[in-house]
DNA sequence: CCTACCGATCGGTAGG
DNA sequence: CCTACCGATCGGTAGG
């Protein structure tokens, strides 16, 4: 196998037992376990368990970064940009469940500068989708609500689907998506 | 101090802990430092660290289950009852938020018996909730929309409050229930 | 990739 | 409530 192919499959085992444990109850000994390794081993393929954490939460930072970046750029309405965000954490959640769970609830490990970073990173985020739900507003399509509670609200009634999907149940994500859109943009649209 | 009141210290001290740095990576001398004792001389009070989790889940787990026997009980409509539910988390958020988010975020790391326990709990909890809503769509009030996905992004939807909420904010937690509440329900009611 | 090992820190106990 | 201390485990390094 490869380098860097091992180096992957490390960070894979990490994202779950991150996910499943939790960042600081994983010991580099379990992970080195999950990939048939002795622990120090690990240290030819990685610099530090902090390291594994940096990447998997900068790697699905910059997957929310471009889908937006492509979602801003096309010429459809508010909430047509607002429909296909709520589809594209829905699509980026079912391609690698496991990495962005550990994403989602283990970014607060990381130490400096990674953590200001990041921080500066999801901020930028939030400002962006933001915009476009204020926009929504100003265009008469949404209520006229605090964008910050629908904000967090629509980002945060996404996140269940993370740790429930399971891509062999009955439902496809494009369902449980137009569900969820119904169910949410139903509330918002006035 | 009494003996049991320091109890209650300690058990508060420790749910900010474990809400800001997690139960892992919560030490018992970061927690004898936040009481101003000896690390040792915790256990005057409480028996283990995992007692101290675990009386966080539990006592949170009946709080919503007392506020969910009331609500049930009341003779009201569905859609009145959902309302309710709703503002039942916001309020229970609000009264402990520390204590309701390591509730949130750190039961996970509960060891057995009580993990299953405190799973049983959460699973009656939400059989219930969901009962309601099943009880809102046959009788027409509700999209008959599948009430798995509707229970799971109501509840999910609420969860950014416990980290967002801050009491001396410009809004009262009334206000934002006010609104999560058109936002949430104004995509579900028929 | 391994064996051997480092200093630091962990949850918790003994004994007063 | 403290001092003193236990065995276990931590992330990581040296050296081959």
């Amino acid at each position: 196998m490869s380098n860097s192919l091992k180096k992957q499959v490390i960070q894979e085992a990490a994202a779950t037992l991150f996910r499943d444990r939790g960042y600081a109850a994983t010991s580099m000994r379990d992970l080195a376990k999950a990939v048939h390794l002795q622990a120090s081993s690990l240290y030819n393929h990685i610099s530090s368990k902090q390291e594994i954490l940096a990447n998997i939460c900068f790697q699905n930072a910059h997957r929310f970064l471009e889908g937006l970046d492509k979602i801003e750029a096309e010429n459809i309405d508010p909430l047509s940009k607002t429909e296909a965000l709520i589809q594209l954490h829905l699509i980026i959640a079912t391609e690698d469940v496991t990495s962005i769970t550990s994403f989602n609830d283990e970014w607060r490990h990381l130490e400096e500068p990674h953590l200001s970073k990041f921080i500066a990173l999801r901020k930028k985020y939030e400002n962006r989708f933001k915009l476009i739900i204020q926009q929504g507003i100003k265009e008469g399509v949404f209520k006229d609500i605090n964008s910050t509670i629908i904000l967090n609200t629509l980002l945060s009634s996404i996140r269940w689907v993370y740790d429930w999907y399971k891509p062999d149940g009955k439902q496809s994500i494009e369902q449980v998506g137009d569900v969820v859109c119904e169910l949410l943009l139903g509330g918002l649209k006035k």
